[in-house]
DNA sequence: TAGAGTCTGGATAGCGCTTTCCCAGTCGCT
DNA sequence: AGCGACTGGGAAAGCGCTATCCAGACTCTA
């Protein structure tokens, strides 16, 4: 904001006119004929009351000076702000941007801006980005997608989040429940559990499960779930499970794997998330295996899509936008416990993918 | 931050120890036993060198303190911040969410911090947005899916946006190309114009267009090209055109009034976008209508998912993402042009749903 | 050995805003 | 008339930080 102030400037020659640097509230001040202090209470709802005509003046100052308050300065000279920090794995994910848009949604709704990150899935990054957030001294960080299981880089951002709650911030965990902050998961565990019985109960017998890498507790959480579900519900064959990333792609490669082992002793593919799973669908369909027809495939999460997708995709329905909201809504809250562990209900939706056998 | 500093509490009562207002640079200076000037040279890549033993104990005394930069009062002191605002209709839409994944892919890159909003594609609320994003004093200002044509509110954008410029500010738009600001646009027009004589060529001769509301530009131009081609490929029928919301209810709702409306005389229907694309296969196949059989179905944009449905959806790429880094680095560059109009070229993608007659 | 440069710390004046604190004016009472 | 209790404007002290300016300590050259 450097502005080329010269006004000895005598030359005739038009002064090389920089950014004329946007109006101050000492301008409006100026312009309104009366102090500082009453612009200021003017143009916010201070508790002290302004007569109507200084107030109207100042507004009509503001109006044409085209004011708009320096948020920084507002943010510096009263020592808080209206930010929320949010950090997610990958923005263009839909089960990220559903939370996200809950997240969203609530923040405006309080009058909060929301400053956004994506970690691209690195830690470090993911480390990296907390340390910038704190910077903005926001209320309240949402870290939805963390992982990083006992690292160094881990520690750091424990520290690094435990300073900021130290100084009054509030984080909430999206789904990373093992963490020592205030957590919104899913009852991963209990709906791969239901959907195991489910799908057991379909007359399944033979299962496949595309994971997470291991170190990330949703993953495992879902796989658990699923495998209880199956032992609850008697079944006893192997349940081949195949690692791969946590994208569409690395379903898809996982689905290339199960083909290139053979998919003769598999009934059913349950795909911890459903992104992978369409990776997974593709890869079959690629394949001339016929996805709910010479193979049952389920899901996680419910993102939109799956229900446009033929055959429509069985999955466990987590109510995504509903999480985001209530993230900053309890991080918001008079109330708000930093060792809450609340878990979002989940539900079976079963769909064309998994016909009863 | 109202910190609780009550060190003549003698009451042996445990003080109500409020949260502890974060380290400031002051106390790091302290601690260190140098001057702020020193601090603040050490901790920041100022110009000025600072000697090594010095340095060293301002790293120290920082880390010990936990200390945070507060990026607020940078921004005050400095007049400038490493801001860019992100303005979007949906961040739950893939469309919007692949645009925001490109540009905060090089925002951060670029040691930007990304602060979002999200209109809901209310024009009230993209103006009072606005009005708070210029507050941030941003070095951006992004707007992906603006809409709003010849209204007082458009005017007042308008206004509040060149206001921003004014003050050295830097506004791009994306695919809004009929506002006075640098623009980055996608080729709507011809990619429609192609998709037309490419689906003519393929022995289509009767079609229904799905279109957006007719204030959005976007659809207007997906709309028109598609007509042009239509008329350059010799397709002299009448097109048949539904409007309706720009989501995937909008297009299964228009879905359902084509059904309604009786489909005989229609061979191929275009939605202006794939998820309204998407929206109207569902509708179809719910009546028995299958896609890609017993009619034809083409979108635009190319989101991920489509590739995926079945049938794969024919629709024009836009490269998303793409767009989104073009769209920061285009601000950040130092030869920026505020009347540049970037058109994106756009490719069409055939797939399963567009047989060859 | 002076005089002119360089370095590099420290003091300090802001940045744009909020929020005490002070004070003059006005009101309602006795 | 006299006096406490409001009201509401203005001066000014910060908020946490940067950047300018100054001063002392060195290093060079002539």
């Amino acid at each position: 904001m450097s502005t080329v102030e010269n006004p000895a400037d005598k030359t005739g020659a038009p002064a090389p006119v920089g950014p004329a640097a946007p109006a101050t509230l000492h301008d409006v001040a100026r312009e309104a004929g009366v102090s500082l202090a009453t612009a200021s209470r003017s143009l916010n709802g201070s508790t002290r009351r302004v007569a109507d005509a200084y107030r109207d003046r100042v507004l009509a100052a503001a109006a044409k000076l085209d004011y708009s308050p320096n948020l920084s300065a507002q943010a510096v000279a009263r020592g808080s702000t209206m930010t929320v920090g949010l950090v997610v794995s990958d923005i263009a994910d839909p089960y990220f941007s559903s939370i996200a848009a809950g997240a969203m949604r609530v923040a405006e709704e309080s009058g909060l801006v929301v400053t956004m990150a994506v970690t691209g899935r690195s830690p470090e990054r993911e480390l990296e980005i907390v340390r910038t957030l704190r910077g903005q001294r926001p209320r309240i960080i949402l870290l939805a997608g963390s992982r990083s299981q006992g690292s160094a880089v881990r520690d750091a951002l424990i520290g690094e989040l435990q300073s900021f709650e130290a100084s009054g911030g509030r984080v909430v965990m999206i789904s990373q429940r093992d963490l020592p902050f205030a957590t919104l998961s899913l009852d991963n565990d209990d709906g791969a559990f239901e959907l195991a019985t489910t799908m057991a109960g379909f007359g399944y017998r033979r299962f496949a499960v595309i994971a997470g890498t291991a170190n990330v507790r949703t993953s495992l959480d879902r796989v658990d779930g699923f495998r209880r579900g199956l032992l609850a519900a008697g079944v006893d064959s192997e349940t081949v499970v195949v690692e791969t990333e946590f994208t569409r792609d690395g379903g898809y490669d996982a689905g290339r794997r199960l083909l290139e082992r053979g998919l003769d002793d598999i009934e059913l593919v349950f795909a911890v998330t459903d992104v992978m799973a369409l990776g997974a669908m593709a890869a079959f369909r690629e394949s001339g295996v016929e996805p709910g027809r010479d193979i049952a495939v389920a899901g996680f999460d419910d993102i939109p899509t799956v229900r446009d997708v033929t055959p429509a995709l069985t999955t466990v329905r987590a109510p995504l936008v509903d999480i985001g909201e209530r993230a900053v809504r309890l991080a918001l809250g008079d109330d708000f416990d930093r060792a809450s562990v609340d878990a979002v209900p989940t539900t079976v939706v079963v769909r064309a993918s998994t016909p009863r056998r």
